[in-house]
DNA sequence: CGAGCACTTGATCGCTTTCAATAGCTGTGG
DNA sequence: CCACAGCTATTGAAAGCGATCAAGTGCTCG
């Protein structure tokens, strides 16, 4: 609860901190920044593991620092449904809400970056730079959903997975220095029943789609979740988005 | 383009405006607001006009003030999918960003307050009253966005329906003195196409579901867009949300 | 009275789900 | 070292829900 800090996974100071300039704090100055630190700790948490349940009383705030984090809804029968995939720097919690609106899960082993709810309010009415910050980044939140609704409602199974795949890319892949210059790879940080989740699917047509695009040849899958994409524009062809757009792909 | 102010449409002092008290001005002491009366100009739309196209330049902001316009993402097939709902007191546009992300269309003839984007956003640096309504607004927006998200990708298309109506009902619905207390009726602002961009559904879907609802006793439909629910707590069942949570319904 | 539009209804198709069995991997214990 | 449990993922067969294609109805407005 208190900063039990485990040692290869807290940073503790937020010089060094790798989300130092994308997270809420983005844009502290340094005196700032010296009183989020006096108000921060760190919690842990391995693959699996609730961080939250939906209702539950939530005294704190908290920035992914390492690992993924995801929100979902579930409704009274289990049907679930992801509404929000955490990578590090993004946000949890709401500012003047006091009971977590969603179900949190560390997907992976997470590492977070916690605020006690009321200091860090009295903070933002102090200090604009973060109430500027988080309003950035709530927009951003809000676009994003917004392109997931468009999947949601309208894309086909396919389609679904590869606009997954792409987003997993943009954030994880690496380049590789194979033949094509835009090959990547990465590792799903996701389960089938975690995409699942994502796409409004079930598991099994999630598998199914995995398959066929590797039978297309739009992606080579290693041990089940070591994903290698021989052309990335192939699989841009494969979401059903606009790519005219131009080069920023 | 400058005040065009069509006399029954569009107020014009702020003290009387409908929407003073939810908009983005919602927490502007006087002075604040005889600076925001400055900038501000009114744009009255038709029934179906498009407000703006996704990828036009945007220089304005704006608050729903009466009626109802939508936020919709296209693909390049035509398939379409509604992103957002904007009731009065909504707001559109993006401070920072300086072309349209959504295609934005009057569904119900409709009355925008706008503000040239420039002066708006050297405002929201003076005045933290307007930044921090934006915040809240826009944390209320991204729940609204989550619940659905999980509409859209877990429920049928029943559920869809009941859910829609019940969003509706919320906000539309006069009570009747009928029979039951809880009965209420409303006039549906949506044509069936609207409905099913909302919904992710094909508007043939929406017209069989909402036959079936009619049979079911669910709803009683007069005139194709007038609506009666004779019993609010059986639309309710019908959604597939937790009912149980307490006497708020 | 007829055109245009919103909506309804019917018949059929096909994608995704459902139910079920199987495969592959990992870790544990005999 | 192998057997087996437990978990994740794949694959098959069948069913069902919503989409698609196609008329047909009813209202409004010229």
């Amino acid at each position: 609860m208190t900063t039990t800090a485990h040692p290869k996974a807290a940073p503790h100071e937020c010089a060094d901190c790798p989300i130092r300039h994308r997270a809420v704090c983005a844009r502290c100055e340094s005196d700032e920044l010296a009183l989020l630190e006096e108000i921060k700790y760190y919690r842990t948490f391995q693959a699996g593991q609730p961080v939250i349940w939906s209702g539950d009383r939530m005294d704190f705030v908290a920035s992914v620092v390492t690992g993924i984090a995801s929100l979902t809804q579930v409704m009274e029968d289990g049907r679930t449904q992801m509404v929000g995939l955490l990578l590090p720097s993004d946000f949890v919690g709401r500012p003047g809400r006091d009971t977590a609106a969603y179900n949190v899960t560390a997907t992976t082993d997470l590492v977070m970056c916690c605020f006690r709810k009321k200091p860090f309010e009295e903070m933002m009415q102090a200090t604009p730079h973060i109430a500027q910050r988080l309003l950035e980044m709530t927009l951003d939140e809000l676009d994003a959903a917004r392109e997931w609704m468009l999947l949601l409602g309208r894309k086909t199974a396919r389609e679904k997975i590869a606009s997954l795949l792409v987003i997993i890319a943009r954030r994880y892949a690496s380049a590789t220095s194979g033949k094509a210059a835009n090959a990547v790879q990465f590792d799903l940080p996701l389960t089938r029943e975690a995409m699942s989740d994502y796409l409004g699917l079930t598991l099994e047509t999630v598998s199914r789609q995995m398959s066929a695009l590797k039978k297309s040849g739009v992606i080579v899958i290693e041990a089940n979740r070591h994903i290698t994409i021989p052309d990335f524009d192939l699989l841009l062809d494969e979401t059903g988005d606009d790519t005219d757009g131009g080069i920023l792909s």
